[in-house]
RNA sequence: CGCGGGGUGGAGCAGUCUGGUAGCUCGCCGGGCUCAUAACCCGGAGGUCGAAGGUUCAAAUCCUUCCCCCGCAACCA
């Protein structure tokens, strides 16, 4: 199998401020990065995220502004590169469009697929409006053929311009479909790739005339065009690696996970495949697309004014709440609705009572009865029925070994079931809080010859809060590491096996409360526009 | 007949591919506990899983038809 892993999420479109959907996104991808740094090693696992900082919008969104379109786009990814750092994104490269390593790569690509033959020149005749600077299809237009959004009718205009051949590489992209069912998913999204190839495809134009719009990357064989935003984006997947080589790339491509949005889905399940294809690269190694966050029931949009800053949020509640809610609360793949009020609800459920509440238990009894020392021989001979994690009947459902449970943490997170390890993490925590009522031993306390059997006890909730915080860290990485602070152990001893993190003697920190509950009252809401 | 997604206890959602006692969070009712962030644990009420028909020993799950809601409709981020 794989022993590296490339990640990716979508090079964010810089004609605005990052908004809620673009932090999903890199929340979803940067958990994906941290499990696999995780399992490969550091070295074996890149992540790239950036933005897309050419193209029409952006040229309009600087226009509008009453700035350069540099001088706009710079804004723009220092909000996006301000926001991941809030939110914790552990990304390795944040790649700009504008970036001159990424400009010769785009160039380079270009030319080595014109040399394979795949790019050509033609007249392309179209509809034209001269309003929004842009062709449309006859289909798209108002009887008459009038533009729908200025009322117009349009020009036909005749202009050349340098095409991509997609239809030659259909059938090769199906086939990879077809053998690789996890190519595309969640599954729905393969069946909708699947519906956008079964017809024949036109070709693709990667190039704009300078006369229309300068703001791109130059053709590197005609200094009239630039090229075509997508092509440019697509490419920034891969341009500003340690190695670009041919080489290099065909190692890399298959270990590739894409992760987008359904918006662009035919983009990345079509151009894309045949963008690389072109250029005699392998096709990527995954794509994963992920619905979208609506807002009271309503879509996202800045004409409603219900766009949601996740920099507020965050600062608000935190980075890792954030993280916890839409990793918690959104199946991967399917739209989700996002109110601050579900927020305040996981928190003081999950958050505050769960994890926190049970934390603060574990480490005050400790504190408490034995001044944080862990006095039971660790790991314990021979625990039977006071073993946290093997403690029969009563726990119910909860019957895993730790090896297990943290395979099955692993397993959903890499099919993309984020929800399914938080899931998982969250029984335990339940189990927790189940084992110390039953096994009492606040009561076992009161009486001095019982606080052996107190010392196994909390040896075991130290134990099962160690594990809980350590299959956290992909979802929640401060937190994980707070409370493996408060458990008193370093980056190297945290980590190990079970039962041999902890040894008689070690001292645990006195608690403190990790997430303070939020009483009822509304929050005042982040989001000044909405409702 | 454009394409796709959805309709599951009061609310919000899993489960549907691989049929087999309907699950989670919040809320509600009753009990327990006191280590803890007025938290935690146990028990309970509440659903004919949008409708109808079909397949099957068995259907939320497969098939057919219908109703309702929502996105997307192709160089659009």
């Amino acid at each position: 199998m794989a022993d590296r892993i490339h990640i990716t999420t979508a090079i964010h479109y810089s004609n605005g401020p990052p908004h809620l959907g673009h932090a999903y996104e890199a929340i979803v991808a940067d958990t994906f990065a941290r499990h696999y740094r995780r399992k490969l090693g550091k070295g074996n696992v890149t992540f790239v995220t950036g933005t897309d900082e050419h193209g029409q919008k952006n040229r309009d969104a600087a226009v509008k502004a009453g700035k350069s379109p540099r001088e706009f786009v710079d804004g723009t990814s220092t909000l996006f590169k301000e926001a991941f750092a809030t939110l914790e994104i552990s990304y390795d490269k944040f790649v700009r469009t504008t970036d001159d390593t990424h400009k010769k790569f785009v160039q380079r690509m270009l030319t080595l697929t014109k040399e394979r033959g795949d790019i050509y020149f033609k007249d392309y005749e179209g509809l034209y409006c001269v309003g929004c600077e842009r062709f449309y299809t006859e289909k798209e237009l108002l009887p008459g053929n009038v533009c729908p959004v200025h009322k117009q009718p349009v020009e036909t205009v005749r202009e050349g311009n340098y095409f991509l051949k997609l239809e030659k590489h259909r059938a090769a992209i199906l086939k990879r479909i077809a053998e690789q069912p996890d190519f595309i998913r969640p599954e729905r999204y393969k069946n909708e790739a699947l519906q956008m190839l079964t017809e024949p495809l036109e070709d693709l134009c990667i190039s704009r005339p300078k006369s229309r719009l300068d703001w791109g990357i130059e053709l590197p064989f005609d200094d009239k065009y630039v090229t075509y935003v997508w092509y440019d984006a697509f490419c920034a997947y891969l341009s500003e690696l340690e190695d670009t080589s041919i080489e290099a790339l065909s190692q890399v491509l298959p270990t590739t996970h894409h992760f987008i949005g359904k918006d662009i889905l035919k983009t990345h399940a079509v151009y894309w495949p045949s963008i690389l294809l072109a250029a005699g690269l392998p096709l990527y190694g995954h794509l994963n697309v992920h619905g979208f966050l609506n807002f009271g029931g309503e879509r996202l949009s800045k004409s409603a004014g219900n766009i949601v800053d996740p920099m507020a949020l965050a600062n608000k509640y935190g980075p890792d709440v954030l993280r916890y809610f839409v990793l918690r609360e959104f199946v991967y793949g399917l739209d989700g609705d996002f109110t601050e009020d579900r927020i305040v609800e996981r928190y003081n459920a999950d958050l505050a009572n769960g994890l926190g509440n049970l934390t603060s238990r574990v480490l005050t009894m400790a504190t408490k009865y034995f001044g944080g020392e862990i006095t039971a021989e660790f790991p314990p001979p021979s625990l039977q029925d006071t073993d946290f994690y093997e403690y029969p009947g009563s726990l119910g459902s909860i019957v895993d070994s730790p090896p297990s449970y943290q395979a099955k943490a692993a397993a959903f997170l890499e099919c993309l079931h984020f929800k399914g390890t938080l899931d998982l993490i969250w029984e335990r925590v339940g189990a927790a809080d189940h084992y110390i009522v039953v096994t009492a031993p606040f009561t076992l306390a009161k009486d001095q010859t019982k606080l052996p059997e107190v010392a196994k006890i909390l040896a075991n909730l130290v134990e099962g809060l160690r594990l809980i915080a350590v299959e956290l860290e992909p979802y929640m990485p401060k937190t994980s590491w707070r409370i493996l602070e408060l458990l008193n152990l370093d980056e190297a001893t945290a980590r190990a096996p079970y039962r041999e993190a902890i040894k008689s003697g070690h001292r645990v920190k006195p608690a403190i409360p990790l997430f303070p509950r939020i009483e009822k009252k509304a929050p005042s809401p982040v989001h000044p526009t909405a409702r």
